[in-house]
DNA sequence: CTGTTAGCGCCTTCAT
DNA sequence: ATGAAGGCGCTAACAG
């Protein structure tokens, strides 16, 4: 059986108070020999209390918790890592939980919540959910957001700048490499990142003074398969693009598959682009220019906000914060340079 | 403030007992008429058990954890959601933790053990750590552990079947493809898994009769940068191999840089196989051959041997199980027959 | 079928 | 500087 606080008390010939005391916040109202004398005892009888019974008294579990839409690719990993690092330098345990075919993002939230389990939860919210926002002001713990939505406004949110990162690529595409004729497959369209990367687009077109065809903007779903249908179909239009722009690498991927099926040659006969910068997009040929994201730069600033925010509980609270991670550009050789014709 | 147990129970008219009894194993102890009322009042207060409070009573937390050696790359998301999917409908929550510049194995398993912080943990290690030995016979919960070793058979055992795997594929490369002159690019000499592709590969080499070339054995790091180096030195023998068999995917496209590098063709001068079958595999041009793995699979059936020992654990102990998950092997096309020349 | 009561292991006033 | 005692919210005998 392990030891409890009454095992050392009673060895030191003190009270559990005492114990507790030279163990927890006030060690310096607790005599230094005593004090000694229960440290070793502890390390004797190799005792730590146990949390569980702890945050019952405290009412605080000293745990946070993760909520995911999936767990899928390398992306999450570099949440979950970018999560984990800083809620274990801040004394925080993590508890992770997506959906999968068993449990929506509303049941993670909840099984969190409800049970208090933890202090504290990272939420990643891709699209739209109504459910969500009763559920969040109903308890009343912190949360931080990571997502590019709309509203939430009073909560912190963080994400990538999916704006930025969608006008840069588009305006490197037309003012560096001279393109005019550029496409855009877009992910679904209830995905905010989807959103606004389809907005980064749209607007560095509108800038550049270039018009916006209709045809030239397909809807897809973020997979490879999705890539490759998009693709086609822009390829079988009568206007067709000189470079697409595929709003993830997965469907960047997908048209290098279609473009290879169909005998287009990247970059000659057509150009492509893609966001996010996984792994595999260096083993793409020829290598894929694209959107480079810190993604676990993303765990590491909003579980970063949540301590802040658990350390603060009691004080008064901060203003909402809404931070977005900035991207860069991945040079590839998946375009060229728009020769005048 | 949320709801205790108490306020139900004044709301009711009932004991707190009777409400414990209404919602837990025994609901058939109580009249269906006041367990009805009650869940009702539970409804309308939106009551749920404090879960900490009840695992203090009960003397279990509810949760398991996971230990990983790190965070990065596909291979670790795919053990999270497999664990996390099976400890959710176990209804377990999961608490994650890996390895990072600040905290090492040690620390990650003593953080779940000492403070009691979880019932069970999956446990991942890759290479040699005698510390863990230690610390596990110590604290007294279930443990499974992820790993292709030897030894700790007193507890459950889930892995890979590295061997096989290995065997296979190079025994597919002698048999099918009819190469002898094949060569091994390994993992890191302390690596378990490094260790068994290593034994698969001799092995198969040796059973096919094939002499073992010591200069074909060449020990690397399971990274890219690694496989490019091992594959250079390789290619400067020389004897050259035909074929080189990558002991991680990562490796075999560090084979590709190099070959491509020095001008060798895949897969007409030079055939490279290696194994997970990792998301970039099918990028690769041309398609590698590798192993299959199925990694997620990895995470489910130890969360699987763990929760059969949860619900155990009162009575006798069943003996430790040692299961390999069997592999496949994915034909790209890397590697060609062998010409009689 | 239901209520009473004693913990679970720890923290935290309130006294001393 | 230390001890005694009352919770935290819930479970689990033990009575009735």
């Amino acid at each position: 059986m392990k030891a409890t606080i009454y095992d050392i008390a009673k060895k030191a010939g003190v009270s559990i108070a005492t114990v507790s005391r030279a163990l927890g916040e006030n060690r310096d109202k607790v005599k230094p020999e005593t004090r000694e004398k229960i440290y070793n005892i502890c390390k004797e009888l190799d005792y730590s209390p146990n949390s569980i019974a702890k945050y019952l008294a405290k009412k605080t579990t000293g745990s946070i918790g993760l909520v995911l839409p999936e767990i899928q690719g390398d992306f999450y990993t570099e949440i979950i890592k970018g999560v984990d690092e800083i809620s274990y330098s801040g004394g925080y345990n993590l508890l992770v939980a997506s959906s999968h075919s068993r449990r929506n993002i509303v049941e993670s939230i909840l099984g969190f919540m409800k049970e208090s389990m933890v202090d504290g939860v990272v939420l990643m919210i891709p699209s739209m959910n109504k459910q969500i926002e009763s559920i969040l002001s109903k308890y009343q713990i912190p949360v931080v957001i990571i997502s590019d939505m709309e509203g939430f406004d009073e909560y912190d949110k963080v994400s990538i700048d999916n704006y930025q990162g969608a006008y840069s690529i588009t305006e490197y595409l037309i003012k560096t490499l001279g393109h005019t004729k550029i496409a855009t497959i877009c992910g679904p369209e209830e995905n905010f990142d989807a959103q606004k990367r389809k907005k980064g687009y749209i607007d560095a077109l509108k800038d550049a003074g270039l018009p916006i065809e209709k045809r030239w903007i397909v809807e897809s779903d973020f997979t490879i398969k999705g890539g490759e249908i998009a693709c086609s179909r822009l390829l079988s239009l009568k206007e067709k693009p000189d470079v697409i722009f595929a709003a993830n690498d997965n469907m960047a991927a997908g048209c290098y598959n279609t473009a290879n099926l169909l005998g287009y040659k990247i970059p000659e006969d057509l150009g492509v682009v893609g966001f996010d910068h996984v792994a595999f997009c260096d083993f793409l040929k020829p290598k894929l220019t694209t959107v480079h994201v810190q993604v676990s730069e993303i765990g590491r600033v909003s579980t970063n906000l949540l301590l802040e925010r658990l350390s603060n509980k009691n004080k008064e609270d901060r203003p909402p914060k809404h931070l977005k991670i900035s991207t860069g550009i991945i040079i590839g050789n998946s375009v060229i340079k728009k020769t005048t014709n």
